[in-house]
DNA sequence: CTGTTAGCGCATTCAC
DNA sequence: GTGAATGCGCTAACAG
């Protein structure tokens, strides 16, 4: 009798069931579940052993009518069609996992980009979400306004100017700085081939080569910048330029421009290190087991997911916590620029 | 007095609200949005009007508590640290996106895998989703069924031998032997150097490579024949047997493996095509950027989700669905194996 | 310490 | 064609 609505699947019973087995009110059965307010200890144990045994799961969408929370946290990322770096963003989604153990929250994915309809407003309209985590930094960006605007708590992935924002980031301008001031020794000339502007990003860089050049004494030259190249074809004359500038090391703000930039100095059959060095401003698969491997700047993703997930965790619970977070780095020198002297 | 509940904050209504500032039942107002039941169209005319206005948004969770659906699906894929080809499953996200435009769902990201806690455990147990979309077909996979058991909708990408279960896939088989055939004109002799054995993918191929060479009367020797290589070690000491076999092609099974290959081949200083060939059966940027450019096989992941997604969205609203769909692929012949004769 | 009673916001029988 | 009542499963305020 105890047991007629006990059917064995996961699920089907309610909380009534529970309280009717029992013998006790659904608001016991509740507490006993969630601790909140004053119950015997005996009752909690009963409850408790019941509900494992028929292994009893208090329903999702139930609570969340109850108490105005769904138990899922956005991700809100570049449409995939139209962004090269899914590595990142799916390393960054590792994190988030890493540090959604043993919560009760879930990942809703958010696409978010020109061919997308507006799923992060309907996403909000419709409170689907208790909070988020911006993936990308964009100069024209107007999640964070919507989320604001929406009362929903988030964090973005990279850096922002309004550092009342709740940020994590590697620290680009220092990273690119450093890795800008080990090719500068012996004097080698620099050309920096640059990529999207609308990301607040390639400015960090920008600003961390140039600082790394004033400090060495290096002037400014307009035929060594390239910034926002897009497609082969402005890469190859920006090449052309750079190399009639007498560049001898070739620095990429990222991995695509990078692999625009061997593409074509292999066509045109120069050879790495020996006629020119090239090094990025962001490692990739390709880089690293190209032939010969090129330098570049290491990040991880998985740790910025990570910590920007646990600062929105804290945010949600009303913990405090810092605004802005910054990861480190590393610096990979590989046989694409060898040591000098 | 009509717009005292209007504080222009979207999401603040409720149908309650509307129901009164336009003197109708909520039973009207619900009827008027989803058009079920009989309504006058003057009516509907009048609610929908005011709900534009007043940009009112029916509340997600409790239309969910109400029909017992979350207008969620869930994305079952790798756990993102145990996986190289992020790129395939961003992939894959995007074309589920592509199909779910102007649809009401959202996708929930559920990660599937060792390091993993239970997470499509309480996924379903909590009913957070309406469905599925499983991105590996494992040999040793449970979630299918979990989700069998769940009573679940879902589909799976890849290839399952049972054939009753939902799923869409490339055919792997043909498309490879079909390569291979190629690479087998002027008798070369091909060695295989395979991959991960947990993956149902791996048979397939090997299936379609083998069915190849039997068509052209080669027979199979084991010293060309190299499966669940994992590791530079493994794959090193493989690649030495190939060689003393005398293989002139290495045809690797997937990309991951190939960059092992070539950078092997590379250490050991032989040039590709002049001394030894290769080829894949599985494209990445990589090897489409590799100098020279690697001969593979290209899959198209985001066709993949958006086929996987439309199947779950009939299985969902019960229309009548094939049980296996099958997509497309192209052989790239690159510069790694140029044309015989 | 526990039971009763209201909601949470919407969909859906039923009557009228 | 429309309204009133009821239920979805759970939480919380109020009694006892």
């Amino acid at each position: 009798m105890d047991d007629q609505f006990d059917n064995g699947k996961a699920g089907n019973l309610t909380i009534k069931d529970v309280a009717r087995a029992l013998n006790v009110s659904t608001a016991t059965v509740s507490r006993a579940i969630s601790g909140k307010g004053r119950i015997g200890e005996d009752t909690v144990r009963r409850v408790k052993e019941y509900i494992r045994e028929h292994n009893y799961v208090p329903n999702a969408i139930a609570q969340s009518l109850a108490d105005q929370r769904t138990y899922n946290i956005g991700f809100i990322c570049p449409s995939p069609q139209e962004v090269g770096a899914q590595y990142f963003y799916y390393g960054c989604m590792a994190g988030i996992y890493e540090a959604l153990t043993d919560t009760p929250y879930d990942v809703l994915i958010i696409p978010d980009g020109d061919r997308v309809d507006g799923r992060l407003e309907r996403a909000l309209e419709k409170r689907k979400i208790d909070g988020a985590i911006v993936s990308q930094a964009l100069v024209e960006n107007h999640a964070e306004s919507r989320l604001r605007e929406a009362g929903v708590p988030f964090v973005v992935v990279g850096s922002l100017p309004d550092k009342t924002i709740c940020q994590v980031d590697h620290d680009h301008r220092a990273a690119c700085a450093e890795l800008t001031r080990r090719l500068l020794t012996g004097g080698r000339r620099l050309a920096l081939m640059g990529g999207d502007l609308s990301q607040y990003v390639t400015q960090d860089r920008l600003h961390g080569f140039l600082s790394a050049c004033r400090e060495a004494g290096v002037q400014e030259r307009e035929d060594l910048l390239y910034l926002g190249l897009d497609g082969s074809e402005q890469t190859r004359a920006a090449l052309e330029k750079a190399l009639v500038a007498g560049a001898a090391c070739l620095v990429c703000m990222d991995d695509r421009i990078c692999g625009m930039v061997l593409s074509q100095l292999h066509h045109r059959g120069l050879r790495i290190p020996q006629d020119i060095q090239v090094a990025s401003y962001y490692d990739s698969a390709l880089l690293e087991s190209y032939t010969p491997a090129i330098t570049a700047l290491r990040f991880d993703a998985q740790k910025l997911g990570a910590v920007a997930c646990r600062m929105l965790l804290d945010q949600m619970e009303g913990r405090k916590a810092e605004a802005v977070e910054t990861v480190g780095y590393d610096i990979a020198l590989r046989a694409s620029t060898p040591a000098t002297e």
